[in-house]
DNA sequence: AATGAATGAGACTTCATTCAT
DNA sequence: GATGAATGAAGTCTCATTCAT
């Protein structure tokens, strides 16, 4: 109560730490056996909590789709946000640097999986369409701050759809070719990053 | 296709077109509603045939999906057969001549639905993943094929990727950003095309 | 097939067996136990049935309410038609006969109980309502054909409205005072038959 | 109503206070879902309490379910209390004076779908049964001395149940038809009353 | 006194699958 | 070949009740 931060009473600190709580055992459920393929009762027991607690924190099974895919766009545009920051000179490099992190980020199999699944139910689920939506503006929006305003360069949409479709699509391939080794991507990739920075590509498109 | 094959009877050709009814029925409900939301009962009714009787040609709701990964697997991996017959100094030329109809392919609703709807799936069910994979392996050979064998180009792996990513991703980012249209990165697709079949890129990978 | 009747094939007699297999078990449990305390599962042991069959002949457990409150309130509403037919000068002589039948009708504890158990449900769901109102508004027809068309006299509703109010309470005093022989009524009730269909009363109204 | 009763303390009075404010609570919420669909949780909430503390004060929702038709019924039996101290030459005129207000009583809506949900509830539940027969031996004493003792009637019993119906029927009566304005059967029910309180009825019962 | 976290049973409903016809 | 009746398991969700705080 004379906590100095009202937001982080210890009853609330533990709301939020059960809703995390349930967040994870729900994002390892789905990964394992798909949104509609884990149930409340697994996810419960991952969770260690009674079913029926877990809706004292979502009213549904569709909330905590929600909430997971909110939490998981919004940490994919969060980590694109700093490049607002780097001046025009040395975004480039400051990309290009990225790419690395960026396959490794993509290629991971936990991840990527979550990621289908999300785009898999994103064609049925107007609620979480908005949200994938959502947050795929805002990382198009970074890019044309990027490529339009900072670097000058022409079809900047065009460009950033390019790189957006190939570290996308990294992801499917991790499970299409269990064989593939993510690293061996990282010249091309780079390479690619360069090249859709530069002036070079598609000057009519 | 096989309509005039003297081998099939009368009986047999009836049953091939009574299993080809129940695989258009079950894409278009696992498009709609996905692997895990398409009731047999919502196949049956779209294939107007009795729940009961699916199970005559198919053993399992898993043996249809199983079919319809095949078939529609099978089907990408076709489309590249043809160019085994390029000879070198066409091949180039070829591809990048198909990136545009390559573009529209990944691009349609329907196909990447459904072709999202079986990576979710591949990462559980390894017997989904396995006919994934024998195809994707046969897709890959192609382009060893040309790269390799007829181009005599270094690091032909890691260009294929290049290559399947970029497309792959294509049809996540018609969902993820409903406003891009496809047409617009053909130039774009065309550029790396034409890239990643040169000598240009990854000296080191 | 070729059978005379194509309303009552084999097939077609057996599902209106099996569906009023489920409807007389659901009188039974919803007088038992009431419309909500009366469980799918208690209806399909009831019915000899599992409770997942008991949905290929009801959408819903409001369906079941629903056709139970129709075949109710059609039973007692049928009960009155055949007054239609009685010449004007028996007509009172024929529904003074009739009071006795009328109350034995009415004390009835199944019955009661589950009219009881309609009007309570009556005001919270709007479909039960409309059925229930739909059969009352036949009733109030006939009255007001035997009082009004027939017999001439005054205020035809409030007279109508006076018996029903008599006999409907019936079956709540049944149950407020299980020690009423509903016999002893008899004569009391004819007495009110007999003033309500003569011109006596409330000559105001 | 008890609030200038010395032994109660501050402590009771509150206590009473909040049991009261649950017994309103579960009355409102048991006239708007029934007994059975009405939760704890929606109880608690319209008596602006936690679920929790309702147990302090009842034992059961059984035991709200008591209290409020012990309540309920109190109130109905007490309003007849008066009577007692009307002499014998008043009664009559009495009773017939009171047929207006008796016709507003029964016919409002809150009430008698209360009345309803208990009745129904009284045919499954021998505790419920119990506490409505109380009091509705009471009510049935109070015309007994009424008919018999004051008025030296014969068929005091009969009389008085032929008013209990006609009243008791009148809140069915409105579920029914809606379209029923309960003022326009005044008249009528006070020429019941008188006749019901006279000579001439049913000589033979 | 009062809250709200927590549970376990049980509610309605759907579904893949089997089987008699 | 073809239907639709039938089942039992499992799914999502609600609820009365208990208990630590």
């Amino acid at each position: 109560m004379q906590n100095d931060d009202p937001l982080l009473t210890g009853a609330r600190k533990r709301r939020t730490a059960r809703v995390d709580q349930v967040l994870n055992a729900a994002a390892d459920c789905f990964v394992e056996w798909g949104f509609h393929g884990a149930s409340m009762s697994k996810i419960a027991k991952r969770a260690k909590m009674s079913a029926g607690h877990i809706y004292h924190y979502f009213e549904n099974k569709e909330a905590i789709i929600a909430a997971i895919v909110d939490r998981d766009s919004e940490e994919a545009a969060a980590r694109f946000e700093e490049l607002k920051a780097v001046p025009r000179q040395e975004v480039v490099a400051e990309m290009i640097a990225r790419v690395e992190e960026m396959v490794h980020t993509k290629s991971d199999a936990f991840q990527s999986a979550l990621n289908l699944e999300i785009l898999a139910e994103c064609k049925r689920n107007p609620q979480i369409a908005a949200i994938v939506r959502k947050h795929d503006e805002q990382i198009r929006e970074m890019f044309n701050d990027i490529i339009d305003d900072k670097l000058g360069l022409p079809n900047p949409d065009g460009r950033a759809e390019l790189l957006l479709c190939m570290f996308g699509g990294l992801g499917m391939r991790m499970l299409q070719n269990p064989s593939l080794d993510p690293a061996t991507l990282v010249p091309m990739f780079r390479y690619i990053m360069q090249t859709a920075l530069s002036e070079s590509p598609s000057p009519d498109a």
